[in-house]
RNA sequence: GGUCCUGUAGCUCAACUGGAUAGAGCAACUGCCUUCUAAGCAGUAGGUUCGGGGUUCGAGUCCCUGCAGGAUCACCA
């Protein structure tokens, strides 16, 4: 509020002084550096040419206009042409009471507008991995911060449940499994259909070897290998409903499911709505089909079907095989269109994937219009770098992958040796221990995947990645555990924190607290229209920080002035607030002790 | 080769959309626990913002050009 009134004044001081007439709303005011005295600055330059004086006179003129005139400014100063503006205590104190009265602080009133969300969409045939958890993060935490700004979100992912890499998996626990389950051998559904899947590899390429050996070509051997023949034999069984193969499938998709669903609740991320390829890609045919039909697309003498997209600076993009078999893209059409058909309000569907696959969705995009589908132009690629490790880029088939469930158990064991080490579990039950073991572990790791742009690829450093202090999930949870001990003596005490005084004289850091408090709304504003939640990183980083300064340099319950007491715990309980509901932006919880 | 992304302190990242002397954290060094939690605070040191041009009062940010790294351009998903 400060601020828009101090455009307001500044509006004002322009036409009184210099008889022009600038709009409040187009004057940008930056904050003011560190170094210089005063919260908001007015840079001069680009009024010169309406003011005709220099610099320095400009900002001169409004700063004495604005101290007499404006009710919210108290002084100023002026270098080069720079307008530093020192805002009243009082207005100050007043901005604070309207963030401390407002109950849903950090949240804009419902819009009446839907989004959808995709992101996770594993393969069924391998466990989540580093990768699946930056990509989670993310996408929650962006449908998080969506509600935040008052959309209503659909939270969704396909799960590519079919294909060959599926039937490879099959295929090897048919040969080598002994019938071997997850509940007889203890091991997670999605792991032990992972190894199989590596099974395979090892198989087929033994295979091949053998193959070359015998004095077949290594290009024939690849495509004649027994066990690979076996999984193209699977799928065609399986697409004719084979009831045996689709009995398997389910099966084994089934142990899957139960793995990915421990792995999430781990990782604190949901869905409204889960897709599968298997009840999609046909429906996505049928829509290549009537676009052929309509002369969209077109067939190539083999049978193949193809679009255009010259045009558009792309080249010709497969749509059906000769075979008539569908691909990728053709799935991703059909559950496009069969997403709009079951939310019909929504006006925007967000696909969380990695950038490798940005010309998948430039061509997706493209076809969805030409199809004739007018929401097309509103979907959007949540495009993400990889999460490279010291060794380079993770290959599940090397092996050198971080699995998501060993990384976050790490995480929580590192958390718990930080803990005890640091001996702050005194009073703590086993289970509230346990609890804050996840809480500071996972906190951590999410932290450090969402606080980077999603654009920029980042390295993972098992060793080194994860720290505890500084910017750093840890950091801003033990300051939301010491407001947290304030609030408790606070009202021992007897101290409550509902009234404001209306004047006071404030210190530097307080101003500066309220300042970035309220901020905030527009942060979360920002972070919305952007889907970036590293704004949220950044932004409750900073205001622990500011706020760890605060509890350095000032006393609350030493403090003889009363009401100076009082509004004292109330910013305390307010920042806290605000950590709270930021950090839960990003899927983090916060201790009341730590 | 075409298209897209990235390049900022030794390392990981910022920089409010073109503003002041480019800021934080980690690592290194120096101080601060008899006070509301030291997972903290204060300080020192660390920079040709990949190079070269240009646009203007003003460029890490915009334009051109070169360099480096990555992704992508499949009858794979």
């Amino acid at each position: 509020m400060i601020e828009s009134a101090l455009k307001q004044d500044l509006s004002r001081a322009f036409s009184a002084c210099y008889d022009i007439n600038i709009p409040a709303d187009e004057i940008s005011i930056q904050p003011t550096r560190r170094e210089f005295e005063g919260s908001h600055t007015l840079v001069c330059f680009p009024y010169l040419k309406q003011t005709r004086k220099s610099p320095e006179q400009t900002a001169e003129g409004l700063g004495s206009w604005l101290v007499e005139n404006s009710v919210v400014v108290s002084g100023y100063n002026v270098v080069k042409g720079f307008l530093n503006i020192v805002v009243e205590d009082s207005s100050w104190l007043q901005e604070f009471s309207g963030i401390l009265a407002s109950e849903n602080y950090g949240n804009f009133p419902d819009r009446k507008e839907e989004v959808m969300i995709e992101y996770s969409s594993p393969n069924t045939n391998k466990p989540l991995h580093l990768g699946h958890l930056r990509n989670n993060f993310l996408g929650w935490s962006v449908a998080e911060i969506l509600k935040a700004n008052g959309y209503s979100v659909h939270k969704v992912q396909i799960i590519n449940d079919r294909g060959i890499h599926i039937c490879k998996s099959m295929v090897a626990w048919q040969r080598y499994g002994d019938g071997e389950t997850p509940a007889e051998t203890g091991k997670k559904g999605d792991k032990l259909v992972g190894d199989y899947y590596v099974r395979f590899d090892r198989e087929y390429k033994t295979e091949i070897k053998e193959l070359v050996e015998q004095g077949i070509p290594e290009e024939e051997a690849k495509k004649e290998a027994p066990i690979l023949k076996e999984a193209q034999e699977m799928l065609l069984r399986w697409e004719q409903k084979d009831p045996e193969a689709v009995h398997l499938w389910e099966r084994m998709n089934g142990w899957v499911y139960s793995g990915f669903d421990q792995t999430y609740k781990q990782m604190g991320v949901d869905f409204d709505k889960l897709y599968y390829e298997s009840e999609t890609y046909l429906l996505g045919k049928e829509e290549v089909l009537k676009g052929l039909e309509k002369g969209i697309f077109f067939r190539k003498e083999d049978g193949s079907v193809w679009v255009d997209l010259s045009k558009e600076g792309l080249d010709q993009k497969l749509l059906l095989r000769s075979d008539g078999t569908s691909v990728y893209m053709t799935q991703d059409i059909g559950t496009a269109i069969l997403r709009f058909r079951d939310f019909p309000e929504i006006i925007r569907q967000i696909y969380t994937v990695g950038n490798e696959q940005e010309y998948h969705f430039r061509v997706l995009f493209l076809i969805l219009d030409k199809l004739g589908y007018s929401w097309a132009k509103e979907c959007y690629h949540l495009s993400y770098g990889m999460v490279d490790l010291p060794t380079g880029k993770m290959k599940s088939r090397e092996g050198t992958v971080v699995d998501a469930d060993d990384l976050m158990n790490e995480m929580i064991a590192t958390a718990e040796e930080h803990t005890r080490e640091l001996g702050k579990i005194e009073g703590f039950s086993g289970e509230e221990a346990r609890e804050l073991y996840e809480m500071v572990g996972l906190g951590a790791l999410k932290f450090f995947l969402l606080k980077v742009d999603p654009k920029k690829r980042m390295l993972f450093d098992p060793n080194e990645s994860i720290q505890f202090q500084g910017n750093t999930a840890p950091f801003i949870q033990y300051t939301h555990a010491r407001i947290s001990a304030i609030l408790r003596k606070a009202e021992q005490l007897g101290i409550s924190a509902n009234e404001v005084p209306e004047t006071g004289s404030l210190h530097e850091v307080e101003r500066m607290l309220i300042n970035m408090l309220g901020d905030y709304p527009g942060r979360v504003a920002e972070a919305g229209q952007n889907y970036a939640p590293d704004i949220i990183a950044q932004f409750v980083f900073d205001l622990s920080k500011e706020y760890n300064r605060f509890y350095q340099e000032i006393s609350i319950f030493s403090e003889d002035d009363e009401e100076l007491r009082t509004f004292r715990v109330a910013l305390s309980a307010v920042v806290a607030r605000v950590i709270r509901h930021g950090m839960s932006l990003l899927g983090i919880n916060v201790p009341e002790q730590m």
